[in-house]
DNA sequence: CAATAAATAATTTGATCATATTCTGTGCAA
DNA sequence: TTGCACAGAATATGATCAAATTATTTATTG
């Protein structure tokens, strides 16, 4: 007899991948100290998993360096350095205008009306000091623009930058109430909005110098 | 009584470790055909391992982008579109200039007589037609100065853009006899025996420049 | 005797595999 | 066309063994 549990045809995903995702979304979201060990079992019983599936998502996100694989066949949650960091940093700035301004050349006004539904929600958060939540929409808005760019590859490279600095946003958290910066994503949804796709790349630039600034002030 | 197979404590590398080399090795060089089907199994008896580690291998190269995992839950080699040609190719103008710039700044004597006996066991296979060994000392010869970088995550996104384009090197190799390219290892030989990081910057910009485009003829 | 070092035991964790289950696509029959 | 059975493949679990860490005990030394 069929299990009604069964995740059916459509929408099935692999244990590993849920994994994955629970696991990234861990790490991506600060839920983790740099340096933290990682335990196969212990991620197993956490999240509920059989090991096989766990082992897969982790050497996923060893790949992307979101998790570091010791000499001891240990694994713990990757740290950053300062050095580390401008290299991201580096990245990041060469990669994120390009994929905004291609980004902006495509983008649609139901677009633009859903990131600023998504920027009000960060505002709110912001103002409510819900950092988890701050975390979350602030990725999010830079990942609908990432998608609207049609570039796979160089979205998965940027993306991929996240993981690297994710763990050390849970220090970025206490500062949450003192951020009285100018708000780059209001500049880079007008220029959006005005189809100024150079003035969307150079205000997403700004907001890539200020949140690295404000991991470097973090880490230092 | 000790299974004398078993490896011991000091250069011990897991299986799933052994196998993600190997199988790196083989997209690497355009052992596969882009589209290409690879099954767990299938993977399992070629290379002498379980079922797990194959299945980590698979993953973590999915995570780099040279395989891909389709819906199907079957994995197949990543194929390589003009327009991914184009991101990868951009990106790798960004990063490849940059970390051989920072190579430039801390090379010694002893690093470059390494690149230039790498460099002429490269000129050998080309002239013998060794398409295979020509690959593998190409790529040697770029990544030997990344790791001069010191900067382990630009080296690992610039290392993890070969991934991209390596199944489609196996076209790359009819060619072998046609290329009558300016040599731009030695343009860049010549800067970094002079100590001109920004000259052995703009030489290897020429050399991604030519490979990139090489590839993009076998692909169009 | 106290303090440190060495050895050993216990526990945790990782690696791998064999097996059972589930999924996907295909061919066949109604 | 639709439904159903079957083969190939992926998924997932738990068992088993090996390695590493930690805790405990014992020995040694000043």
């Amino acid at each position: 007899m069929m299990n009604l549990d069964t995740n059916l045809s459509a929408g099935a995903l692999p244990v590993h991948e849920i994994v994955y995702q629970d696991l990234r979304a861990l790490i991506l979201f600060g839920e983790f100290i740099p340096g933290e060990a990682v335990t196969i079992q212990g991620l197993a019983t956490r999240l509920s998993a059989g090991l096989t599936p766990v082992r897969e998502a982790i050497r996923r996100l060893t790949a992307e360096g979101a998790l570091s694989f010791n000499d001891n066949r240990r694994v713990c949650v990757a740290t950053l350095s300062l050095k580390d960091l401008e290299d991201v940093s580096f990245a990041r700035q060469l990669l994120e205008p390009k994929l905004i301004f291609m980004a902006a050349q495509r983008i649609t006004d139901q677009d633009i009306a859903a990131l600023i539904t998504l920027d009000s929600a960060l505002d709110q958060a912001i103002f409510r000091g819900d950092a988890p939540m701050y975390l979350r929409l602030n990725y999010q808005f830079h990942h609908q623009l990432y998608q609207l760019a049609r570039a796979p590859i160089l979205s998965a490279l940027t993306d991929g930058l996240w993981l690297r600095f994710g763990p050390s946003l849970r220090i970025v958290c206490g500062r949450l109430g003192t951020l009285h910066l100018v708000d780059q994503h209001k500049e880079t949804l007008l220029a959006l909005k005005a189809g100024d796709a150079q003035a969307a790349s150079d205000a997403i630039l700004q907001d890539v110098l200020q949140g690295m600034e404000q991991i470097r002030l973090g880490i230092a």
